[in-house]
DNA sequence: TCCTAAGCGAGACGGTACGTCTTGTCTTCCA
DNA sequence: TGGAAGACAAGACGTACCGTCTCGCTTAGGA
């Protein structure tokens, strides 16, 4: 276990808040490394001794946030699926900043693939497909993903106008629910 | 009405075909201006003549495909959901190669984004708000387009093993028969 | 000889003043075809039917204005030299905005050879070179033209403040009777 | 006095050979900047590192050249035209392949200018006008500069087929004695 | 407490792509 | 049918960014 220098840690924690920063003022996609620097008050060669490229940057950013929110949702019963979205929609809300950075920094599927991989595949369970039933487990779990994140998407868009309790309720009806009226419990 | 230079008309349609080929074998972020007019037989300047980036020509390619896909599906019965799933990933597997590049080329919302502004609109009904509902209806169209597209993207990502008569019943189970169930008719 | 088109004509000199006037706006160099072409009124393609480049129009407008300044010196008496002088300082001040493109238009030796080749040869005398001389005649030759232009230069950079009988009168002390007294007539 | 990284002084010189090599080959204006950098085994950006432009480039070597030129007339008897006449042929005739390059780099003009004011002033004895004298002295100074390079453009267009010392010796009959006779010191 | 190894700022550099500009050819359309 | 309009290939320009490298300076953390 490395001891791990005290000026690592504040090389990195000042990279990932100038880059979160700069993609709010000018959008992840024209912030350049030398900017990342210039606002971080880091040289520019620094940089690549901590990571390969920007993407690497974001993607440490983005393990942290997963981390925090599975963390947050293992809590949550599993039998109340709008207390669970209202969980997810309060957490989100409260990082909303960070979160318009990541939903807008990757191709959709990419975020959706890393977000699955990055912590949620243990969250939902792993049961052996159902006879009868129409879809396999894997396409469900893309689903649940990718629904949730298009609901947060539109919460964004529209100014988080609705409450994350009503955010939660709606993403019980439009995608738990259904799921479960299926024979799948996700 | 410009009649439009035949020369006009086979520059843009090389180019257009050069993305695509471009992006299927580098992936679309990779592949540069100078690449495309490379592959298209055309003078790099040229490009510029006809579209200010690599987006617009993208944006050009996606509006043709979003106005042939819309003018198929209203054709198609509203009253059976399986079917028109199936026409959609009929549709969508017959150009699958394409669809990878315009799933693959940009941020998610953005993508979602530009199909519902680019066609399918006016085919969601514009339908007031019912009173015990628990969603308004732009988010019933942001959620019907958005999972609707995650699921083509599972679908590419698995190799297009289900049948399209297969993937337009898994679309009517997950997203158009739960609204239907919550009084909707999108 | 030629009748040469009526049309041909109108658009060879307007060429020729376009050049002129873009030259003096905008310095020779920086005035591109198009230029030329716009400010013409004349089609971009028409101006390759007459000239295949910048440089052959300029040359061109250059042996007009060497024809008529030679022509100019045949009438004028050799004896004299302050004489000579003042009629082609009278010449040049008359037409200097044209003279300042010639002069800026090329590098310096090319104007000199082509001033000399274009017209200002003949009226050099072809005189054996004398027994006891220093320079050779072609020597002299390229010497009187090169000292003449670079007063004339002298003469525009300072604001023509000078009178031309004045520097008619420096350029016989500084080039003509140095020479006279080697021995040459030019 | 900035220490000047070694790396720095490398790039500048290999470019500077470069460009003179280039031009002999193929004239200076059909250079491009991207066949310098690939002639010096320089990357093609770093050359706007250190000069904005081909003429900048082409500036700096000639007040280098000019530099030393200065220092070498500063030795010399002021009181013998025809030995700094000498000195001068013997120092270009040397350096012939640079400046055939300079003399054909730029229109007359500016040449003569740039060789004025980088480093020719001060030589030039600054006297007051002569009361009698048909000349200011900065046409004085303008005809010495301009002859004396038209000379050395005749010298090399002639092979340089006369020795320096006969040369010197022209130089003195034909620019520097006639000055002297008016009554300037040149 | 000192010393060694590291993290770091600074910045030169090669390389690549961009978007603009100009040149000269060639085609299309119109009078 | 002949000239204007303009599409086009070719390629240089100057800028921006990336990722690598080297050079010193500073500072942390073990001896």
């Amino acid at each position: 276990m490395p001891p791990i220098d005290r000026r690592v840690r504040r090389t990195q924690t000042a990279l990932a808040q100038a880059l979160i920063a700069l993609s709010l003022e000018k959008g992840y996609a024209t912030v350049s490394i030398r900017d990342i620097t210039a606002r971080a008050g880091i040289g520019y060669a620094t940089f690549f001794r901590h990571y390969p490229d920007k993407e690497s940057l974001l993607t440490a950013v983005l393990e942290l946030f997963v981390g925090e929110l599975t963390g947050l949702l293992e809590t949550a019963s599993a039998n109340n699926p709008a207390a669970s979205g209202e969980l997810i929609f309060r957490y989100v809300g409260e990082h909303h900043e960070l979160c318009r950075v990541l939903l807008g920094s990757r191709s959709g599927g990419d975020l959706v693939r890393q977000l699955y991989s990055a912590g949620l595949r243990p969250l939902l369970a792993e049961q052996p497909q159902q006879p009868g039933s129409v879809a396999p487990p894997e396409l469900i779990a893309h689903h649940s993903v990718s629904a949730t994140v298009a609901l947060i998407e539109w919460w964004f868009e529209n100014g988080m106008a609705l409450s994350p309790t009503h955010m939660g309720e709606i993403y019980a009806s439009l995608i738990i629910r259904p799921l479960q009226q299926l024979g799948y419990n996700p």
